[in-house]
RNA sequence: GGGGGCGUGGCGGAAUUGGUAGACGCGCUCGAUUCAAAAUCGAGUGGCAUAGCCGUGAGGGUUCGAGUCCCUCCGCCCCUACCA
């Protein structure tokens, strides 16, 4: 019987759907795993192959580990809201419901082929009422816990769209999905005090077992800087302006102070003399796009222009001048700064170009020729004379504090969470306004506060955001019967994804987000894999949230994720008419290379020459593989395969079908060994080769569940495969053995053979094969010789071979006695079951 | 500018962590099978001036021995960007 993979596959996908094979276990004293893949948008273009990456990699381990004998929780849904279904719904006249039910269907159609392992009676998807019910619950946690407030910040403001950005939606000035442009706005808008929990965010990243450069960029992200406020007194006024510096040694060296152009004592403090001139550069200042202001390297020229007012240094009491300057940004610290440009570039950049003084008060450089960052003894600084950095910070903070005159602080990079949008298709926010301004949350046995129905998608004619239009909806009262307005502000896309793994453990429920005891059993969640591009945002929102469910008592672990991998995307050869790849692509088929090897490519209709170039696989470079071709032509088992054979699963690798086609023949010759084979006989065989062939393969395979490290176990099982193949006979319990190794990987092809193999037992739930040392164990070893470091050739020596015999046996190797002749020997090295090193001369 | 990662055959990648470089797969070559092709099977496949020499981006160093450790340089990728 031929390897008809379409048939296979069809026979155990319905199968396992009428055994409910992949079913959550419901007993509890068993171990647990919970293997967690980041869950899609489903976007309307479908799968390629790079999509499902992550998902057979857990998958092999969620099989892996139910033959482990433990329970798995496997899951996937949807992140189903956002701008995407919004926008298509927009141009089909059709409601986002539609368009989202639909892109599922396919997304979930895709998956099915490959005969993912998922428990589908837990799909969830957040767009969905029962599940966004929830999303708004967890919402008034945060707002009872004080964490929810309204403020009047600059936006990105996106008027071909007629909503709010957020900061990661915003490339370059423009909307990372369709290029429009975006613009600051100042807006009302709910933000998250995301910030009280930098600390703790920061913290707790310790004892994850996540990639260090994922940690790194979060820690990097919360930016937390210790340093102190300082507080100058302004010549001639009242106020007094704050700064925020982590280098408050350095304040005998401050020359003047500078403002962001926006900071609000600019215009009390401006002198008439500059008045014009300051207007001038504000103006200039905000007319710039945000990516005018934000791309600028460090080493741009300086701009900026004095205010005319001067500011007093509390240390010393010396008057220095106040300038605004774009490089200070109004959004970080107090928007104001001192400074000192002996000992800061910057500072240094701007003080050349408008001939301001120059202090040094660290030494050990030369600030004639450039500002001196490094560490010395201080001058020129009163009490801390002599006094390096360490030492000098703390005297100066004392002092500052003692005089009032500042206090030693911890600030920020983290900005508190912008978290509403002017879209339709999110979750509204489970409040109201009454008409004297108060904020009323919706009680909790009113939930969900429902999306209503409507005509259009988009804001109203005059800026409300698109909820506006829902006038029947938007009138509503207190609980208490006064009369309100809800809020028609939705929430982010963040929303949803925050505490989608939490869901997962108890999806039907109505009566609770999830089920206090089954959220004790299953979390944290053990591996969670996904793509880098979520390293900070996502990863962090989620954490967050989770620390609060955690400081409610609601959840039972400070962390959600315990583990994190993240697996490299796949790319593809893209072909494009501009060498640097921004001109016109073509597909594949499109193309044809101008003589075999010539790696030179052409348009096959025009002749015309197109440059190659390996980019990351997406449907806008014309370069995506569609999985359900690699199902139709090879299977989906030689495709999963394939996938994990590509190279470690956290690299990116070039996709190229013939590798799906090696894969398959790995299966076909698997296949071969099992059915209708005469070789294959029931009793014991003595074969160490092929039985250590099969026991190393278990031993790598069973590691790489732990490790992931599926592209050397994929490899030791193909050793297998090619030495049985050689073998004259083969026994039915090492194919038993391999057949349920090959499970996690391969499962359609696997079942088959399992079932030929005349198990009865379901494989799904089979007992996992142990390796044995014993049979690990080679009869004989094969040394390296060495003369002076160079191989001169191999002997074959007992396991248990002393020193001097192997050394004797090495010497008597024709090509070494040859080089030892007439040489001293100086020394032999002797490596137990590796090598030999006659040293000579 | 800063941070992180990487450089190994024609290609994807292995290498017990300082001990036979190139496992496994792709591709290619030859052979078998076939009227022929595909598929399949078998053999081979780092380079070269082939008793040997050279080879892990380049150069230097440590060592009996370096893909692996240390310095200098070159190249590529990712993240980040005036954060005081």
């Amino acid at each position: 019987m031929r390897y008809d993979h379409q048939a296979v596959e069809a026979k155990w996908q319905a199968r396992w759907e009428a055994d409910d094979a992949f079913a959550t276990p419901t007993d509890r004293t068993r171990p647990k795993y919970y293997v967690l893949d980041m869950f899609p948008y489903p976007s309307g273009s479908g799968l390629h192959v790079g999509h499902p990456k992550g998902y057979v990699a857990t998958d092999v381990v969620a099989r892996a580990k139910r033959m482990m004998g433990f329970n798995v929780l496997r899951v996937m849904g949807w992140d189903s809201f956002g701008l995407p279904a919004e926008r298509q719904a927009d141009r089909e006249g059709k409601h986002p419901r539609e368009i989202t039910k639909r892109n599922i269907a396919t997304f979930k159609g895709q998956l099915a082929r490959l005969g993912l392992s998922y428990d589908w009676s837990r799909e969830l998807a957040t767009s969905d009422e029962r599940y966004y019910r929830w999303t708004q619950w967890i919402f008034l946690k945060l707002y009872e816990q004080g964490l929810a407030y309204q403020a009047d910040v600059p936006v990105n403001w996106c008027p071909a769209l007629g909503t709010v950005l957020s900061n990661e939606e915003v490339k370059d000035g423009k909307y990372v999905e369709t290029g429009d442009p975006v613009e600051r706005r100042n807006m009302k808008q709910w933000m998250f005090k995301i910030t009280v929990y930098g600390d703790r965010l920061l913290e707790d990243l310790e004892d994850l077992d996540w990639p260090e450069g994922i940690k790194q960029m979060q820690r990097e992200w919360i930016g937390r800087s210790e340093g102190a406020h300082i507080r100058f007194d302004v010549d001639g006024h009242d106020e007094r302006i704050e700064v925020f510096t982590t280098r408050p040694d350095t304040l005998f060296g401050c020359t003047y102070v500078v403002l962001a152009p926006e900071h609000e004592l600019v215009d009390q403090i401006t002198t008439d003399a500059q008045r014009a001139a300051v207007a001038e550069y504000r103006t200039a200042v905000g007319a710039m796009s945000e990516r005018d202001r934000t791309t600028q390297a460090a080493d741009a020229p300086k701009t900026g222009v004095a205010t005319g007012a001067w500011a007093v240094n509390p240390v010393n009491g010396e008057k220095i001048p106040i300038w605004i300057a774009d490089y200070v940004l109004a959004g970080y610290g107090t928007g104001a700064v001192f400074a000192c440009p002996a000992h800061d570039e910057r500072d240094y950049a701007f003080a050349k170009t408008f001939e301001l003084p120059i202090r040094e008060v660290v030494s050990g450089g030369d600030v004639a020729a450039a500002a001196y960052t490094g560490d010395g003894a201080h001058v020129n600084s009163s009490f801390m004379d002599g006094l390096h950095i360490d030492d000098a910070k703390k005297a100066v903070i004392a002092w500052l504090e003692e005089h009032d005159a500042g206090a030693g602080t911890v600030q920020y990079r983290l900005r508190d969470w912008l978290f509403s949008r002017q879209r339709y298709w999110g979750e509204p926010f489970p409040l109201v306004h009454t008409e004297d301004g108060e904020v009323v949350t919706v009680p909790e046995d009113q939930l969900p506060v429902r999306l209503p129905e409507l005509d259009a998608y988009k804001p109203t004619a005059d800026g409300r955001p698109p909820l506006a239009r829902a006038e029947d909806w938007v009138q509503t009262t207190t609980p208490d019967g006064r009369p309100a307005v809800r809020e028609t502000n939705t929430m982010p896309q963040w929303a949803g994804s925050c505490w989608y793994y939490l869901r997962f453990i108890s999806p039907t429920s109505d009566e609770f987000a999830w089920d206090p005891d089954e959220e004790r059993y299953w979390m944290p969640v053990d591996l969670y894999v996904g793509g880098a591009e979520h390293a900070v945002l996502h990863l962090l929102y989620a954490r967050f949230w989770h620390k609060v469910l955690y400081d409610c008592g609601l959840v039972n672990t400070k962390e959600p994720f315990q583990r994190l991998f993240n697996q490299g995307m796949i790319h593809a050869m893209s072909f494009n008419d501009s060498p640097d790849g921004r001109g016109k692509f073509y597909y594949p088929s499109q193309v044809e290379e101008t003589a075999q090897g010539s790696g030179e490519w052409r348009v096959k209709e025009t002749g015309e020459p197109v440059f190659t170039k390996v980019m990351k696989m997406s449907k806008s470079r014309y370069n995506v593989t569609n999985p359900d071709d690699m199902c139709r032509d090879h299977g989906a088992d030689a495709m999963r395969l394939y996938e994990m054979f590509m190279g470690p699963l956290e690299d990116g690798a070039m996709w190229e079908d013939s590798g799906v086609a090696g894969t398959r023949r790995f299966l076909e010759k698997a296949w071969r060994l099992v059915v209708d084979n005469p070789k294959l006989v029931d009793g014991p065989i003595a074969n160490p080769d092929v039985e250590r062939a099969l026991h190393s393969a278990i031993r790598k395979v069973t590691k790489s569940v732990e490790t992931l490290r599926f592209n050397t176990a994929i490899s030791e099982m193909m050793i297998f495969v090619n030495a049985a193949t050689k073998a004259k006979a083969i026994s039915r319990e090492w194919m038993s053995a391999f057949v349920r190794i090959l499970a996690p990987f391969a499962p359609h092809v696997a079942e088959e053979l399992w079932e030929t193999l005349g198990q009865h037992e379901a494989l799904v739930s089979a007992a996992w094969p142990e390796w044995d040392e014993e049979k690990l164990k080679v009869a004989a070893i094969t040394y390296a010789v060495q003369v002076n470091g160079k191989m001169r050739g191999t002997i074959d020596m007992p396991v248990d071979a002393a020193k001097d015999a192997v050394i004797g046996a090495a010497k008597a190797l024709e090509s070494v006695s040859r080089l030892l002749d007439g040489k001293t020997i100086r020394r032999e090295i002797f490596v137990p079951k590796r090598l030999v090193n006659i040293v000579a001369n």
